[in-house]
DNA sequence: AATTTTCATTTGTCAGACAATTAACCGTCT
DNA sequence: AGACGGTTAATTGTCTGACAAATGAAAATT
């Protein structure tokens, strides 16, 4: 772990560079306590605020751990599933909203990642997973409810269906698409028949996960991608045709 | 933005959480200007190294940039496809790592990822990416090849098909899940006639890309995946059976 | 008018100090 | 001996104050 102190990088931006390269590598195992803040400092020949810098970037990524004390310090922290969830949709928010990604293509990706599960969902589904579904289902079609509500509904349905796959990575990398998505979807009004429609879709949906029909599955996601896209677009062009 | 000195959480956690909500809500706009350190200080009735520690945390997430002088500070950062790039790969390496998920489990969302880009690249593919992935393929051929050689072709192959599906988000969700697989790739040794048939089905997912032929791709892809998955197991096996 | 110098502002880094927390250690009492 | 309680040392969390380095703007000079 060298430090250069004439390079462009903060010093502890460097240090938190070396420390996470220790990590990454494997070099600093899993629940590894790394050195006190005071001989890091000194490793580094640096001071110990330079030190805490570079271990709050690090705190910032879930890398470590800390622990006050006399036993304590900071560790190496074994990342959780659903520590990485948090960071993603963070991302994934961001990516969308500020690099202005449209409608279709969010919808594009969300749709086509989806698909993706659906064979994995059709073969493996749990009862638990099926009763989840249908009961999102049910719970859009009561009236009433708010938009919001409809579209929090719909992502609880959609992410059942995901886990239905029981692929932890594919859950993993689903969800970031999935919530990311949730702002713009709560953009959309959606009438009592565009309800309906989407709620007959996901009710077939889930028969179709429930027959381990996957081929079916698929066209039923592909059909309700279309209808989300059609959709969406009659909304915009409704709103940019009141601006003018 | 409140703060509460009795929360389990560290102040310059809070404080880091209380900024990023305001960039996420979009409250905080692109390259915008933050107070300075000394200001914030102030606002939230701490000392400037906890308000640096927060604002060392929001740089490890690529939220704001800073910058030194007298007109500088610490400016809300526009998310870039390439920065999340870094982050999910590091991400996934560890989760792959850390938590023991299987060669199966990982090599399964791939491939499920990959099928689902393989309608798009068929569709929009353009000559440059064709290209790439023909490039691949022939380097892929040269003999004396290291396996790690082979490995990372093999991943700009991929990663060429990805991208010739044209949907930056998927791109970059995918990013993550082929990279952070190479560690895994690279522990499997591949037979000159392991390689030929790699070989060969990466010519034929490029010519059926090539062709437009959505249905080709996708098939000659899960006999990829189905390959993989057998080529892998077979190594494992035998790595076991050297063992007793 | 163009150039150079000065200056104010801001982040980066350092040194030292104290508070808060926590587990281990030690002594006392039962 | 064992349980209980106080002490202590180690460690992170926070604060204060200071100086260095960078940087653009303003002022002074040519």
């Amino acid at each position: 772990m060298k430090i250069d102190p004439d390079s462009a990088k903060d010093l502890s931006a460097q240090i938190a560079s070396a420390i996470r390269d220790a990590i990454v590598s494997g070099d600093l195992p899993v629940d590894k306590r790394l050195p006190s803040e005071s001989e890091l400092a000194e490793q580094f020949n640096v001071s110990r605020p330079t030190v805490r810098e570079a271990l709050k970037r690090l705190a910032a990524q879930s890398l470590i751990r800390t622990q006050r004390g006399a036993t304590g310090g900071a560790f190496v922290n074994r990342l959780k599933f659903e520590d990485a969830y948090g960071q993603q949709i963070t991302t994934s928010t961001l990516l969308l909203s500020m690099n202005a990604v449209s409608f279709r293509t969010a919808c594009e990706a969300r749709y086509a990642l989806e698909r993706a599960c659906a064979p994995l969902a059709a073969t493996r589904r749990s009862p638990d997973h099926l009763a989840t579904m249908r009961a999102e289902a049910h719970r859009q079609a009561q009236p009433g409810l708010t938009d919001e509500a409809f579209c929090a509904s719909d992502v609880a349905f959609h992410r059942a269906l995901v886990d239905a796959a029981g692929n932890p990575v594919l859950s993993y990398q689903l969800a970031g698409a999935v919530e990311a998505m949730q702002p713009l979807m709560n953009m959309i009004t959606f009438s009592a028949r565009d309800r309906a429609k989407i709620i007959d879709l996901h009710n077939r949906i889930a028969d179709a996960i429930d027959a381990h029909e996957a081929q079916s599955a698929d066209t039923l996601l592909a059909e309700l991608a279309d209808y989300t896209q059609s959709l969406a677009e009659s909304v915009f062009a409704e709103r940019a045709a009141k601006k003018t």
